[in-house]
DNA sequence: ACCCTCACCGTAAACGTTTACATTCACACT
DNA sequence: AGTGTGAATGTAAACGTTTACGGTGAGGGT
């Protein structure tokens, strides 16, 4: 049944060559003719030749360097992801992987220097945050032609070439906040408010989306307002929502899809709407808690950055190990909903490094080699 | 920075004895005296000695023989449980490991012999659903008396010796449904009612706990009637939340812990109470998707049945790999919510074999050894 | 004829373990 | 003295790749 698996060397005796050549031609090394790498080639997949890993990561001592570019924590976020990352590639039992974390900024500011540097020091992957996918896509576009594997992590870079993405599935945290509004509100009837990024963001596109789809199907009798635009400015998120707010004074309830939750609840509370309305928010920190803990914010949804980032390097650890090119793989998360009841739990989580969504560290100290790169600075 | 690993032949060299002595030493095999033996773990602690996977796998070309001991899918539960333990098992660069299914057909029933013939067919580790801890404690000690790791999931089955325990978390379950059923509630008093499996299992009256003190604590003007026990029978369920219900009209909703909510439904339906009633059931199977579309079911929490089988084969794969003894590591995953509006996300995602939240399986087929183990006929 | 180059190919040493086998030495038994 | 025993230790081959280097022979230049 499970017989002895072929190496190498079975199929340079079945083609009478050597070892040598076999290597060679598998690895499309020079120093082989076209003829004979054929040969190889074909023999390979009849034998159904697949390397030996061990053996590889034993010979060659190669290690893998990857390159982790993100936001600088301003919110805890990203602090996750990287967290989530560092544990993945702590628990790699190979140890062939060292990951260097190159931060920038701000939305749009160093992302593209950042890359950039990365390329020039020769990385074999690339995990990035595209923030602003439209100006990063050459980029990516020039890594995967240089073969090297580049993995977005929540938001996605369409058409860059990029070898996979992992991020919270929009529709379900738009349908999913749609669905409890229309439950948390029962009969009232009245105007919601959602307040995104940007509609020029596929994702936030998406969950504005189906954030209106899910309530026209099944809440009719609630009207969605345009959406509020923040571009990530909180002064913005506070006069947009406040004007809004003083336009419709029937409304009841508020989708915030950014992380500008705390302004909106302030143009809530300035036009004296607050009490009546039921609030779903997105992600958590720690300006968040106390709003949920008073009830103000009814729930929030959790877009699970350390799981992305687990899975995030998992991805592309993969995709170094077999050599396998192109291929795009999609890892749609669901998010998870917290609320009053249960907040605690995934407090506790955050707080402590190690979460409790996860495996020991493999190793004390030694484990994974890993460093903080500088920019350099940027004009 | 990073210096080279130091090796069994840096040790010897150290030591002025040889490489056979020193592998001897650190894997207490015997023929060594216990002099040398404490001068080598010394040695090899004090230069940080830590082995070099891939050779070893290279080397003894040992793999590891898994034991998968779940119910039989009666629902999908442990069909995706399985599906998960497939898929991580199958995505091990490695491939060092084989597992073998064993399924008893009910709760208790068969659970001890096909452990036992686990064990008697020496198997490296044994991930096992407890489906009556206390029945299978004696086997779970005698497991981790001859060094064979055991990881339970779903259930936990404490003060066994387990190596490690992988479910959801009960009170971020039960607070959860219980806040969710007093947003859905809204101003509407009344009486809920809670269905268990067995207030004798650890995590079913946790879950009531966490359910009444998140009600009690946030929503006191509603009333927890006393838990009805299923005990897994469907006929049960239905007699003894048909009798409840008829003992209390004021019924405003029901929280379902156990997966018998159709009979829960049906007596609802009988009792003409269903059109009022707030419902939240647990996990999610065939029959209830028409009763979530139709919004009988507001909720129902998901137990990641996929995501504790690729958790708990982690777990075991990791403390195969590293010869750590002891140390029981526990993760509790935050369960995910089901409502109409992301309903189809999770079905397409069990549908699929592979679902979304994962990665691309390394092999077509030899990756992975698999088979399913008859077992020994019971009287 | 010689030397050089160049493309192709074979060979062998590493990588760090595990495993099996060989050696040593002390001690006891005949 | 010789022989056997057995524990403690040394030695070396294997695992399947990668990598570096050596070799062959054809072809071109002188």
């Amino acid at each position: 049944m499970a017989k002895e698996p072929t190496t190498l060397l079975d199929i340079a005796k079945a083609l009478d060559t050597s070892i040598g050549t076999v290597h060679r031609a598998l690895h499309d090394n020079p120093g082989v003719s076209a003829a004979t790498k054929a040969k190889v080639l074909k023999m390979a997949s009849k034998l159904g030749y697949r390397p030996n890993l061990a053996a590889r990561f034993l010979s060659s001592k190669q290690t893998f360097r990857v390159s982790v570019n993100t936001l600088k924590g301003t919110t805890s976020f990203w602090d996750e992801v990287r967290a989530g990352i560092r544990e993945e590639a702590a628990s790699n039992p190979l140890e062939n992987v060292e990951v260097e974390f190159r931060t920038y900024p701000a939305i749009g500011k160093g992302e593209q220097e950042a890359f950039q540097t990365a390329l020039r020091q020769k990385v074999d992957g690339i995990i990035t945050f595209p923030s602003d996918p439209d100006s990063l896509r050459p980029s990516i576009q020039q890594a995967s032609q240089e073969n090297i594997p580049v993995v977005c992590v929540a938001t996605d870079a369409p058409n860059s070439g990029r070898r996979g993405i992992v991020a919270i599935d929009t529709l379900v945290s738009g349908s999913i906040a749609a669905d409890l509004m229309g439950r948390f509100l029962g009969e009232r009837k009245g105007a919601i408010a959602i307040t995104v990024f940007n509609m020029a963001i596929t994702e936030h596109a998406e969950k504005y989306a189906a954030f209106e789809s899910t309530v026209r199907s099944l809440y009719p009798h609630l009207e969605i307002l345009k959406p509020i635009e923040d571009n990530g400015v909180e002064e913005e998120a506070y006069k947009k929502s406040r004007k809004l707010f003083k336009e419709y004074p029937n409304l009841v309830g508020v989708y915030v899809t950014t992380e500008a939750s705390i302004p909106v609840l302030e143009a809530a509370r300035d036009t004296r709407l607050l009490p009546g309305l039921t609030i779903i928010t997105t992600d958590l920190f720690p300006d968040l808690v106390s709003q949920i803990r008073s009830g103000a914010v009814a729930a929030t949804i959790y877009q699970r950055p350390r799981a992305q980032g687990q899975l995030a390097f998992r991805m592309l650890h993969q995709s170094l190990v077999e050599r396998t090119t192109s291929s795009s793989d999609q890892v749609a998360l669901a998010p998870h909903l917290v609320m009053r009841g249960n907040l605690d739990f995934f407090l506790r989580r955050q707080s402590q490094e190690a979460g409790s969504e996860k495996l020991p560290q493999r190793r004390e100290g030694a484990g994974l080699v890993e460093r903080e790169v500088a920019l350099p600075a940027t004009r």
